[in-house]
RNA sequence: CGGGAUGUGGCUCAGCUUGGCAGAGCGCAGCGUUCGGGACGCUGAAGUCGGAGGUUCAAAUCCUCUCAUCCCGACCA
């Protein structure tokens, strides 16, 4: 490809509108242009990586057996009345009207049209198991879209589901993709780590996610530093440590603290620390009044909260309401006495017996409280924020809390969706089951940007080998120079027939120009052809990646470019090809 | 939805405090000189100053409303 004859666009500035590295090297190198907030153009240089990166993920799949297909975009309200999201999904489903006043969606996943698919299709257990797959768009309204194609609105993604007649064919299945997650993401030359996750409002029984290290991540895992232990935050195991003081204490008693509402002036107040004290905080789960106990040095995980309770919605109790399940303003608020419908406490809570807790008066907490005796506790169990300091639920060693960005998520679904879309099938004894499904979803554009957060350096992108938009960039210094040009052609055709991607640097720019923006762009290999080089038979070959310099005789080309790139595959720890 | 910020040629921004001819750099077009790490000179094209309303002899500048974008938070495969 000639770049004359191209449409890459790179820009000398950082736009202003790109925080992060990965959306201003989008930008600057040419790849994504905005149209609206969250929504994203690509240009050729971006659709070919993209491409690429799709290209793998297909290649894994169709290998792993799934087959693909290609889902609508907009999608029926009734369906998702059907399987019960329509009022569950929140407002990132974008929902409108058709001109036949038609509730309509535009797809932010698509287990709905899957399953009315299957459902119309599968009749017998002979007929499964079945994977499909497709590589789509999908619109998410979120509420707040930020750092380019991380979180856009509109974005990538493959998904998949897999339909099983039974628990061992549906746990085979989302083996069989979790197998294949750790190939593509191998492939793409990616540092990934899988942790255990929540399986949010897509539902299901168990989920993994593929997460990508990097510092811009918007979510924090914990990594056992010793075993393979991972999970996301949400869903990551807190141990309760210390001495357990069974001893009972003297009876409950109020104190007053005038206007101390937070944990910190309460404590500063009655001169403790934070971790004598219990944090009581009121939610309305599905209607609900539940208040949720942790220590005063403690966050509630509300996730765990929400997943403990089964409930749909989970919202913070208003002022309001707290003033009238605790009979106090917001800050004085404790389980003795609490009008609620449910007491969780976290388990760590049971370590001691005499804490201080707020007293449900205005202006007033009580001290030596001990929960077993005075309040009625519905039950304990893990609520908490995992901290750095805490050890490891499986081996107790040290834990760490690095952030990563969600490039892949396998959810094993059971039968949320066939059972409530009625999506069955007859087995053997020609009894009607219902089909256990499987979801499996790659962020393919979302991949794009964490990749560039990955590998980047001052003078622009790192493009890993397989997923560049072209693997090699051949600069001509001097355009105007005929033969130069002329050599620079045949030398590009060559490197064609050799099967090599070639981006053929034939503007007339200056070579300062040409040298900077072929760092932009961040092709692995970049080979320069100058009249100096073309006079002693030499090409000058750069590696993106290490700097690494050396000189090709033009004579022996082909052996010698191909060793160079192999060398440049090894530094990327790639396997030769 | 709460908090903060910003909207001025294609891009990055100055000008706004204290109202008085719309500017710079980059980019773009032409000419010339340059030519191995974002050259230089000259000439030129290009802007409803986000939008609406108001104050004023006069508004990019002051006031009101509104829209958009970005950042923090809440939220979220």
């Amino acid at each position: 490809m000639r770049w004359s004859k191209y449409y890459l666009p790179t820009l000398k500035e950082d736009p202003a509108e790109a925080e992060v590295i990965s959306h201003r090297l989008l930008m600057r190198a040419g790849m994504i242009r905005k149209l609206t907030a969250g929504v994203y153009t690509y240009l050729p240089q971006g659709l070919r990586c993209l491409d690429k990166i799709a290209r793998i993920v297909r290649e894994e799949m169709n290998r792993a057996g799934a087959l693909e297909v290609f889902m609508p975009t907009v999608q029926p309200a009734d369906l998702w009345k059907e399987s019960g999201r329509w009022d569950v999904y929140g407002k990132e489903l974008l929902r409108f009207q058709d001109r036949h006043g038609r509730g309509c969606c535009l797809g932010p996943t698509h287990e709905e049209v899957i399953t009315d698919l299957m459902r119309g299709e599968i009749k017998s257990y002979r007929q499964l198991p079945v994977n499909l797959y497709q590589v789509q768009a999908k619109f998410r309204d979120e509420i707040r879209p930020r750092f380019g194609l991380m979180r856009g609105r509109e974005f990538i993604m493959k998904d998949a589901y897999s339909f099983d007649r039974d628990d061992a064919g549906a746990d085979k299945s989302y083996q069989t993709m979790y197998d294949a997650y750790l190939r593509i993401f191998t492939r793409l030359g990616m540092v990934f780590r899988v942790v255990e996750a929540d399986s949010g409002p897509i539902g299901g029984s168990f989920s993994h996610e593929f997460m990508v290290l990097a510092k811009t991540g918007e979510d924090t895992i914990a990594v056992c530093t010793a075993c393979d232990y991972a999970a996301n935050l949400e869903k990551a195991v807190a141990m309760v440590r210390g001495e357990r003081d069974d001893a009972e204490g003297p009876s409950a008693e109020l104190v007053l603290t005038p206007g101390r509402h937070t944990v910190e002036e309460v404590t500063a107040f009655l001169q403790v620390g934070p971790e004598k004290l219990v944090k009581t905080l009121l939610y309305e789960a599905d209607g609900q009044a539940v208040a949720a106990l942790v220590r005063g040095d403690r966050e509630l995980n509300e996730i765990k909260l929400k997943n403990l309770l089964g409930a749909k919605f989970l919202n913070m109790a208003t002022p309001e309401q707290v003033r009238a399940w605790s009979g106090a303003p917001v800050g004085f608020a404790g389980p003795v006495g609490l009008h609620v419908d449910a007491i969780w406490a976290d388990r760590e809570l049971d370590l001691s017996r005499s804490w201080i807790t707020g007293a449900n008066q205005a202006d007033a907490h009580l001290r030596h409280v001990d929960l077993s005796r005075d309040a009625k506790i519905t039950g304990s169990a893990d609520l908490r924020q995992v901290t750095p300091e805490d050890p490891c639920p499986h081996c107790g060693a040290a834990l760490d809390l690095p952030k990563g960005i969600e490039v892949g998520h396998v959810f094993k679904l059971g039968t949320k969706y066939s059972a409530a879309m009625d999506a069955g099938y007859l087995d053997e004894e020609g009894i009607t089951r219902p089909i256990i499904m499987g979801c499996y979803g790659i962020g393919v554009s979302r991949i794009m940007a964490a990749c560039l957060e990955q590998n980047n350096d001052e003078h622009g992108t790192l493009f890993p080998p397989p997923i560049a938009p072209f693997q090699i960039e051949l600069i001509v210094l001097n355009v105007k120079n005929q033969e130069l040009m002329h050599q620079a052609q045949i030398l590009h055709d060559r490197l064609e027939a050799m099967g090599f991607e070639v981006l053929l640097d034939d503007r007339e720019e200056r070579p300062g120009v040409k040298f900077k923006d072929a760092d932009l762009i961040g092709l692995p290999g970049q080979l320069i052809l100058g009249e100096k080089g073309l006079a002693k038979g030499v090409l000058e070959a750069k590696n993106r990646k290490t700097g690494q310099r050396s000189e090709l005789a033009l004579g022996d080309v082909e052996r010698q470019v191909r060793d160079w790139w192999q060398k440049i595959l090894q530094d990327w720890g790639l396997p030769a090809s």
